[in-house]
DNA sequence: ATGGTAGCCGAGCTA
């Protein structure tokens, strides 16, 4: 079983990458951030016609996120509290695994929006207690150590690594959650770059596992494309 | 020290 997470920086701009991602690895299960466009819109047909089923949470303009899975998926819920408005987490249960595409706010905007990323890493941790075979896909926001970081110096302060981010997202690897490419590489492998700093790269997406195991790649040939979004999408394929 | 790009939508916000 394999699945992917990506913030393609808009699913409608960004279907023939999708394309391509489904033709060559023909994943199982492909979680989306970013979608940038309400339900109404979504290419539905486009994952459809690749015999996926769906389960979307769309906001117009700004975050959106999916689960687009080979297999029927059951017990959908979106956003972890109802004061949420900003479409940002939907979980469900596919093949037999709990998932969950995660796009947690980068908090740089104001003091409040630093506030709203705290609270919401400290929801994600809080939500998941259960015994059950669970994979966390997103685009977390933080890079957990300096290693995660192209050139860590340029980074000092930002919200993507203060020590109180570090120390919330530190939370949910504590709910027996796995970063799995610590273990596997142990070194630079990133998964952004904003588009004004390409030589910059951080790793700030992540797949979490609990109760299984698998082997990661970040499939880095997706940057080097036509329209390219910031994030390069991420692999795992469960043993 | 600043601004640099991309996507939303059709100016300015978010990242």
């Amino acid at each position: 079983m394999k699945i992917v997470t990506w913030n393609v920086n808009s699913v409608r701009v960004r279907l023939p990458l999708l394309e391509e991602l489904i033709k060559t690895e023909n994943p199982d299960v492909i979680l989306l951030q970013e979608t940038k466009c309400m339900n109404d819109v979504f290419p539905r047909e486009f994952f459809e016609s690749y015999n996926y089923h769906l389960a979307i949470h769309g906001q117009k303009t700004y975050n959106g996120v999916a689960i687009i899975s080979k297999y029927p998926i059951e017990n959908i819920k979106c956003n972890l509290d109802d004061e949420s408005v900003e479409a940002r987490y939907i979980e469900g249960f596919t093949n037999g695994k709990y998932v969950a595409s995660i796009y947690v706010p980068c908090g740089n905007k104001s003091p409040e929006a630093y506030e709203y990323k705290q609270k919401f890493l400290s929801q994600v941790a809080s939500r998941w207690d259960s015994d059950d075979e669970i994979v966390l896909g997103g685009d977390f926001n933080v890079a957990m150590s300096d290693k995660d970081i192209q050139t860590p110096e340029k980074w000092v302060g930002s919200v993507l690594c203060t020590p109180e981010v570090r120390s919330e997202m530190q939370k949910v690897f504590d709910k027996s959650f796995f970063d799995v490419h610590v273990d596997q590489f142990g070194k630079n492998d990133f998964t952004w770059w904003d588009y004004r700093r390409p030589n910059e790269g951080l790793r700030i997406d992540y797949i979490l596992v609990k109760n299984i195991a698998g082997k990661l790649e970040t499939l880095r040939k997706y940057r080097q494309m036509e329209r390219p979004s910031d994030h390069v999408p991420v692999m795992i394929t469960l043993t």
